[in-house]
DNA sequence: GACGAGATCGCAGGGATAGTTT
DNA sequence: CCAAACTATCCCTGCGATCTCG
């Protein structure tokens, strides 16, 4: 046996999940986490059936997105879904984005002009932020993969994504 | 705080669920069962009484610092954790570190610069220090060690700090 | 600052490792 | 002479932004 600490209110909460008189701490997690540790068959059965990742399933089978050929206008659509979908995660995954001079995300357009050269900032429509977009299909491509493993995204739904944005 | 008392499977389980070095067990359960975490307000009450090594724990945890994947930019953040959390010890340990022929730190630029051939000084930003950065990453873990032991800072902080340093 | 997108290529920085000193 | 400690050369990668092409 092992002993943990907890706050008083997640104690409150597991102690309002026993099933029966008696029911011990691993008893009652040990049930818990199951519901939310399914197999690996079952995750992907369930991402299928009811994704919570909705926003990007939507924008990736919507015409504006598949339509859209150029890989800027992609670009743009998916950080603006991935800023909706949280915008308190965006915001910490976008402000601790860089490389090794330039800033790629930011809520201020001269921020990133001039932490390079020629940066050519793009707003990014339905957000208050802007990205660089003076790079390669490869930055871009990295800059979303980033963003989304910094927010939690797993990574089934990042492969997805990949998939969708590249030609 | 509360106590439970759980199995050792579902302990390893748990623990091996950890985000970020530090985190703790209450942090970890939310996250899994989809609790919303206590204000922040809340947990830095509780923080502050349980470690002086606030500004520390703080870093380790914080956005910045795990989301930043350089190890000088760890090296960097780490250095000016050290000094703020207590610029006298700092400077103490700092004047008395070198190598047999460089030093490691100073406040002045120069003067690292001209006890090496390529010594490669960087400002430790939030600082009136620099240090040598030409070394291989081991040697900037000595620094950190060696540092904070000669400002009496506790063993297991020491290693709680290595391993989020390293890669 | 006004054409825009992004591939290509050159450069800088990071740090492993070969080499030197103690 | 060997080992351990330390240095700094140099390779390699990652990044930037110029330049080409639609």
């Amino acid at each position: 046996m092992k002993t943990i600490e907890i706050d008083e209110e997640l104690y409150q909460f597991i102690a309002g999940q026993t099933k029966h008189i008696g029911e011990n701490a691993s008893s009652i997690l040990r049930r818990l986490l199951k519901i939310d540790q399914p197999t690996l068959a079952k995750q992907n059965i369930t991402a299928q059936k009811e994704s919570h990742y909705t926003p990007f399933n939507d924008l990736l089978t919507s015409d504006t997105f598949t339509n859209e050929k150029s890989i800027i206008n992609r670009f743009i659509l998916l950080l603006s879904a991935l800023y909706n979908y949280n915008p308190a995660l965006f915001a910490i995954a976008a402000t601790s984005l860089h490389g090794s001079k330039r800033q790629y995300l930011a809520k201020d357009k001269q921020l990133l002009e001039t932490s390079g050269k020629n940066t050519k900032p793009r707003e990014i429509i339905g957000t208050p932020y802007w990205v660089i977009s003076n790079t390669n299909t490869a930055r871009k491509q990295y800059i979303i993969e980033s963003i989304m493993s910094d927010m939690g995204i797993s990574e089934t739904m990042i492969n997805q994504v990949t998939n969708a944005f590249l030609p």
